[in-house]
DNA sequence: GAGCACTGC
């Protein structure tokens, strides 16, 4: 039995290898006890062994007693091999976690359901105890099948892995592994797998009932991000069809019952967290200006009150980075006036290059002078520092209430960032963060019956938030049918659904009967929104899916032109070399294939920084093409150019970009600058970063953006004749609202009729 | 004449 996962693994060749070696007794650790500290690698796997040394252990009937028997070794149960100093130490401290007074009640529960609904806050040790409660009772190396636990962020999933393995004295990547895009460090020997959340949603694609697993943990549930709301809808209906499969949703306190609701009612155990008081400030009144307030604020912590560092909440890169100066500058005179210490300041946000992100981690400043006032730091930080990062040393926290928030008008299909206040949840979040380690406070710069009455309990779901194309894609993929009967614990707005179904036929992913068409099954083999993938997948129709490859994968990662705010000027100079007149897009693949050159590739961080080009982005771009470019190849589709010197060249990437993204386009309006998105009508403005000459009478657009004005960015010329030519479903004229742009488009059909004509006549 | 909160496949 135990041996049965060799062959069920996908990784044949190494199977293989594990069975030869296992046939060489001697070349086993476990058996010789003269090779115990044996460390290679090809010597180590023998998934026969933790049968053996869990032979009393019945599944699912296991006790925490036995489990500790086991744990405290000398033997490593898993591996056979002789447990480690190291493994002792770390074994000794793991007993101390919160979680470790629980085991026995957990396991009762687990056992007798098979749903399980677990709260830890945190420091209750939960993401990395839980799976080794299960691991010693589900034992799923007997079964051939894995422990998934689901993370919302790739870090989170690799550095608790690499955790978990040095706790159990496994390398990483054997028995614990972690899965996550571009990257799976797991192998046939695998039983406990960290992994995204995102990650186990595409395994569940091609894999409906998830069968590798015996057990899901779903952690981090309260943040309730997109992929771990369908992953629940998905798993409620998993479980009935999988009697075998057991399914721990983990949470935080906060919102519990509403998943045990969600789960029909599944029992529920509560772990206390292990962290420190943090005492609450609110403010008498309102303020006015919440940067101004939080500007205050921090000078006077730094004047009055005692050493510690400070976090300090705001919104976006552009506010966080003006607060850093005045703080700064305010600080200076403080410090004249002898009135403080050093204080040194460090911004915090998701696009600063990862080198300076790291700068928060040093230690705050020493006093002036020995014996002087303290020194200290203060982060200015956006919502990374509530979830993503965790600081050590943070003694006050001051939390102005608000976020940078995503909403979708599925009206206008855009979706777009907006202020606004955050969540009670939220606000305990950012509050918490003054307690990690000793007692801490918050000051929250507004009033406590605002807190009460005003901030909503939980921020909405990303489902509730979203344009939901691809997940509508997905969930078609998953086998759902019925998805206006699927079970969300929250579920979108009918005109969300509507606008999402419609969006798939116009692409024709979905035909009439909102059934997967062949299109729609390749779309949703590519991890892209689906106008992306349908523009990838028909690009072999047009002669250019070299080019539309590397295109797509520089529209999914970050901007990849850098302008610092000091030498804009030199950065639109070298965007010019670039440039090419009939649009961004073609400009960005300009760019792309002059990283490519062997010229730039000589030295291209060197190359990227002379020419303002972010050299992160298109390194990502490259990991991201060669990831899709693999799906082309097993899909089987054709990937070519057109000769370079060919006229067409450009058009017809022109052309493959209409059909994905037909949906987006704008018209001018007579000879001015404004524009009026087609269907929608909306007005909009050429984002001023185009490189597109003002006379394009016919754009697709990229994206629509809502800042001071209504924006699209990332344009590129095209000709209606295409639009009627490639998408006639969603250019029927007798679809279109009287005016402008019906007019026009009906003088183009007239034109096309009158040379298809002249063509019969000739 | 501009400003991308944060994740994820």
């Amino acid at each position: 039995m135990a041996t049965k996962r060799e062959f069920d693994a996908d990784d044949t060749s190494s199977a293989k290898r594990v069975k030869m070696e296992n046939g060489n007794g001697s070349l086993d650790p476990a058996s010789n006890p003269y090779l115990a500290h044996w460390n290679e690698p090809m010597a180590k796997k023998d998934p026969s062994n933790s049968a053996d040394r869990l032979h009393s252990f019945k599944r699912h009937a296991t006790t925490a007693k036995q489990a500790k028997a086991a744990e405290d070794g000398p033997i490593n149960p898993f591996t056979g091999k002789t447990l480690s100093n190291n493994y002792f130490s770390i074994l000794h401290k793991r007993r101390d976690l919160p979680v470790h007074q629980q085991r026995e009640e957990f396991l009762k529960l687990y056992q007798e359901s098979q749903i399980l609904v677990f709260v830890g806050e945190t420091g209750s040790g939960k993401t990395t105890q839980i799976p080794q409660f299960v691991l010693f009772d589900d034992l799923p190396q007997l079964n051939a099948k894995m422990v998934a636990c689901t993370q919302p962020r790739r870090v989170a999933a690799m550095s608790v892995a690499q955790r978990v393995a040095e706790e159990l004295d496994v390398e990483l990547g054997a028995e614990v592994g972690y899965s996550i895009r571009f990257e799976d460090k797991t192998s046939p020997s695998t039983i406990l797998k960290y992994m995204t959340d995102g990650m186990l949603l595409r395994e569940a694609m091609h894999d409906n009932n998830l069968t590798r697993y015996s057990t899901i943990i779903l952690d981090e549930a309260h943040e309730r991000t997109l992929a771990t709301d369908i992953l629940m809808g998905l798993l409620k209906e998993v479980v009935l069809r999988r009697p075998d499969l057991k399914l721990i949703i983990m949470s935080a306190t906060l919102d519990a019952t509403k998943f045990q609701k969600y789960f029909h009612n599944a029992p529920l155990l509560a772990v206390p967290g292990r962290t420190h008081p943090v005492e609450i400030f609110y403010t008498p009144a309102p303020e006015r200006d919440y940067v101004e307030a939080a500007l205050r604020t921090v000078l006077q912590i730094h004047a009055t009150e005692e050493e510690g560092d400070i976090l300090l909440f705001l919104t976006g890169e552009e506010e966080i980075e003006d607060a850093c100066r005045k703080i700064n500058l305010e600080t200076q005179d403080l410090i004249r006036e002898d009135a403080a210490g050093p204080l040194t300041v460090y911004p915090l946000y998701g696009t600063l290059p990862p080198a300076q992100q790291q700068k928060i981690f040093s230690p705050a400043p020493p006093p002036l002078k020995p014996g002087g006032r303290p020194g200290r730091k203060c982060i200015v930080s956006t919502n990374i520092a509530e979830t993503s990062l965790t600081i050590d040393g943070i003694v006050y926290v001051v939390d102005p209430g608000f976020s940078k928030q995503k909403v979708y008008n599925p009206r206008i299909r855009v979706e777009s960032l907006l202020v606004s206040p955050i969540s009670k949840a939220s606000a305990q979040q950012r509050a918490g963060r003054a307690g990690r380690t000793r007692p801490g406070k918050c000051f929250r710069l507004y009033t406590e019956s605002a807190f009460k009455k005003e901030l909503i309990e939980q921020t909405y779901p990303e489902v509730l938030r979203s344009n939901l194309a691809s997940t509508v894609l997905e969930l078609k993929k998953l086998g759902i049918d019925d998805l206006v009967h699927f079970d969300l614990m929250d579920p979108p707005a009918p005109e969300t659904l509507m606008r999402a179904l419609e969006e798939l036929n116009y692409l024709a992913c979905l035909d009439d009967e909102g059934e997967l068409t062949t299109l729609g099954r390749l779309a949703s083999e590519f991890p892209l929104d689906p106008a992306l993938a349908v523009m990838l997948v028909t690009s072999p129709e047009f002669y250019c899916s070299n080019e539309i490859l590397s295109l797509t994968a520089l529209l999914s990662v970050p901007q990849i032109f850098v302008r610092p705010a000091s030498n804009r000027k030199r950065a639109d100079e070298m965007k010019d070399l670039f440039a090419h007149p009939d649009g961004d897009h073609l400009t960005m693949l300009n760019v792309y294939h002059a990283f490519k050159s062997d010229d730039a590739q000589a030295n291209p961080k060197q190359w990227c920084h002379d020419h303002f080009l972010s050299y992160r982005a298109l390194q990502q771009a490259d990991n991201v093409r060669l990831q899709l470019k693999r799906i082309m190849e097993r899909e089987e589709l054709e990937l070519m150019s057109t000769p370079f010197e060919n006229k067409k060249y450009y058009e017809n990437i022109r052309r493959a970009l209409v059909a994905g993204f037909f949906m987006q386009v704008a018209k001018r309006e007579g000879n001015g600058k404004t524009y009026t998105t087609v269907k929608d009508e909306q007005n909009v403005l050429l984002h001023p970063s185009t490189v597109l000459a003002q006379d394009s009478e016919w754009v697709v657009y990229n994206e629509f953006v809502l800042t001071t004005k209504n924006y699209i960015r990332t344009v590129t010329a095209v000709k209606p004749e295409w639009l009627l030519d490639i998408a006639p479903n969603y250019y029927d004229l007798a679809t279109f609202k009287k005016g402008e742009i019906k007019q026009a488009l009906q003088r183009v059909v007239t034109k096309m009729e009158r040379k298809e004509a002249e063509k019969g006549r000739r």
